[in-house]
DNA sequence: TCCCGGCCGTGACATTTGTCAGGGGCCAGG
DNA sequence: CCTGGCCCCTGACAAATGTCACGGCCGGGA
């Protein structure tokens, strides 16, 4: 409720163009809301929310250039008066306790109904945290990610999908290290494969820092 | 320009109850367009479009029930005279194909800008393709699937993560059998891996069937 | 008719991947 | 100081994956 005073400002990042254009429809048919900028790339929110001055920045987490979770961190380090609602297409549960970590008021999955959208700008505006339910349970119980420094960056290396060889030499590891981290991060994950690993490991968002 | 007739009925369909909503949102926006009907699953398209007789259905081709695709075909069944618009995420060069050879009369991936969405949906009600042309050079490049059936269905099912044994028990094949089709798969995707060939399979639209 | 080409199915073989036991470095607690 | 725990690194071994050559089946030309 606007009360008629000054709307909201809001940014908008998201690398779907179309899907950035539809929310700023959306939202733009609130009278406490308005757009003043749309970004399709991680690294354009700072210097875009540096020139517009949001009050609230609604962050995808999948974008090229920078991804959401480093996006809300850089943008609250730079401007922290802006609050971050970050709206992403899955639900991963490492992904909520990323984007809260680095500093983010608010979470909200695509799956919402349109409706709720707009409410939950103003109560992050409001200074208040806003997270699914569900979402936070589950959340609760991934955990923390139980893979190591070197396993994160194995697994991850390997989504590229090379040989143990390719992984050894881009590493700058004997291949013997390699098949051990793997393996470790097999038997964290639960999976029989190495590919299932990467497939658990992304599900919870295990994989995602630099 | 709608000319002041009756208005454009729409039928939007998009498992992500945010996105639908953000795109009639966008839509109603156009004098000469009007949202009639929104579902989030592919089952429901046909029923819906029964009841609510749009004339173009704007349909996504990731949906839980049945994928946009399948779907483009039975509201083309039910319904001949609604014309179909796919819009999706991925503009994987397969998609395109077999959403034409459903019977779509257009297709738009969601890179693209938001205000050309409005006269995509016109110009497919007016009887005309509408095509993404990079992604249409793309789809004449990539060619139809080199993957026999067998292959594709080998590796439809290596999607979940089974060892080969599981798969021969899976398919009622015998394991050799199951590694030479996957074997073929492999070098006809250029691929090096089971892993590799999913994905570039999987890219490709060359998974997509039933 | 016969032959050719493609697809399917199969087993033996080489290669890759995953497991295991173990050594070295580092840090926190006793 | 020593000790225990954790992580990183490595090589040898077992298990899985991928490659290959082969035979049967079917349909479309010579």
């Amino acid at each position: 409720m606007s009360g008629g005073s000054t709307p909201i400002r809001l940014l908008l990042a998201d690398d779907q163009a179309l899907v950035r254009g539809a929310l700023a429809a959306l939202l733009s048919l609130e009278e406490d809301l308005t757009v003043v900028a749309e970004v399709g790339r991680g690294d354009e929110v700072v210097p875009e929310a540096r020139r517009s001055a949001p009050d609230v920045a609604l962050l995808d987490v999948e974008m090229p250039g920078l991804d959401g979770i480093a996006a809300t961190a850089a943008l609250r380090a730079a401007l922290p008066t802006c609050r971050v609602l970050v709206v992403t297409t899955f639900g991963r549960p490492g992904y909520l306790r990323r984007a809260m970590e680095a500093g983010a008021s608010g979470f909200v999955v695509k799956d919402t109904p349109a409706r709720q959208l707009a409410d939950a700008v103003r109560r992050v505006h409001a200074g208040l945290r806003v997270v699914d339910p569900t979402l936070a349970a589950e959340t609760l119980a991934a955990g923390v990610s139980p893979l190591t420094e070197r396993e994160t960056e194995v697994l991850r290396t390997a989504r590229g999908g090379g040989s143990v060889a390719d992984l050894a030499r881009a590493l700058h590891l004997s291949e013997g290290t390699v098949r051990n981290h793997l393996s470790a991060a097999i038997g964290k994950t639960g999976a029989r494969n190495r590919a299932d690993a990467i497939r658990v490991a992304e599900q919870n968002g295990w994989l995602l820092g630099e």
